[in-house]
DNA sequence: ATTGGACATGTCAGTGTTGACATGTCCAAT
DNA sequence: ATTGGACATGTCAACACTGACATGTCCAAT
């Protein structure tokens, strides 16, 4: 019974922390590091001055506990039955008007105000970074799927399923976009 | 000569309204419309309150050239050279560090703090979405290649192809992480 | 012993972004 | 004639976010 129907846009950050810490408790650190790895990748992102403020918040509302002061100054966080609810109440949610921002993407849809040359140039160099990105990400995929000791799948594995279907699909556009280029070069 | 290296980041939305001139001159009530479609959903937000500003501190910048009022005080702004010239240049940059933010793809990576049960529900639920979805895609991108009158490849067009990929991705992503939770289930 | 680097937390100013509020115009349907 | 809705532009306060600055700890390698 909390507030999650207070506030409907702004509050990813907030179950993204509760999300990491459903896995596994963490200092604000570790936090931080999370959200350079696949998370920040394909879902959300945050720094460090981002999250301490936040999870002071959490803290605060009783979702997360603080436990005592470790070696530099750590403190490890860890979800209470509280913010387990809370989180699960929200993926429950229906997802509507999620908001999405993507500076590569719009790149892409913008390429076709340069010349044929600069945008098919483009369009390998993409097609040739998805490629690349590929590979590490079919070696996770392939090896055993890990299970936690909770018996839940594991954040980056399903985040590396769908790294590896998401370069797939943003390749194979950018071979479709140059033989569409081609088809304009013909006509004009 | 301009000044796109003085900042890296938060730039997004000036290349976007920049794109969006570049394929034909619009009002700011337009371009807020543009961003509620194929751009918004897979590239870029934004509403008119934020739009207005800085498209007045485009025309400050002489990248963009603002027409006297029409009817119901519209303006109608159109791309100069230098507008161009930039967007052009800010294309041709590499693309590093660019941010992403995605609360779908979040909800996504989190659902394995769900039971089973209700991730299965909604792993189902999304499938059947992106199912939905990917008709009036297949519709459009099957259709005839839409060439602007200088030549272009529509940003429409690029989005739907890119839609229509993103989708079936993301729909196989959701089948195959059914099929992992089975293997939990089973191995639990 | 010392030093460089990872660990760890924090503040702050400036900018980006949103939701709510505000105002007025044009047109089609009643 | 009037009214509801799309067209059209704007402001403002609150909150989100980033980059830069600041501080200190622990440890492994020199």
């Amino acid at each position: 019974m909390s507030n999650w129907s207070d506030k409907v846009g702004g509050m990813a950050l907030r179950y993204a922390l509760l999300g990491l810490l459903a896995e596994q408790p963490a200092s604000g650190y570790e936090l931080a590091k999370a959200f350079e790895g696949d998370l920040g990748r394909y879902a959300w992102q945050a720094g460090h001055n981002r999250i301490y403020p936040e999870l002071a918040r959490l803290v605060d509302e009783g979702l997360v506990e603080r436990a005592e002061e470790g070696a530099r100054g750590r403190r490890v966080h860890t979800l209470t039955a509280a913010g387990l609810e809370e989180l699960r109440a929200w993926l429950r949610q229906p997802w509507e008007g999620s908001t999405v921002r993507n500076e590569g993407v719009l790149r892409l849809f913008l390429l076709s105000a340069l010349d044929p040359g600069d945008a098919r140039k483009i369009l390998h160099e993409v097609a040739a970074r998805c490629e690349e990105e590929l590979a590490p990400l079919r070696e996770i995929v392939s090896g055993e799927t890990p299970i936690s000791p909770e018996g839940r799948l594991e954040l980056g594995w399903l985040a590396a399923g769908y790294g590896l279907r998401q370069y797939e699909a943003s390749r194979d556009w950018a071979v479709w976009a140059l033989g569409e280029l081609d088809k304009v070069d013909r006509g004009g």
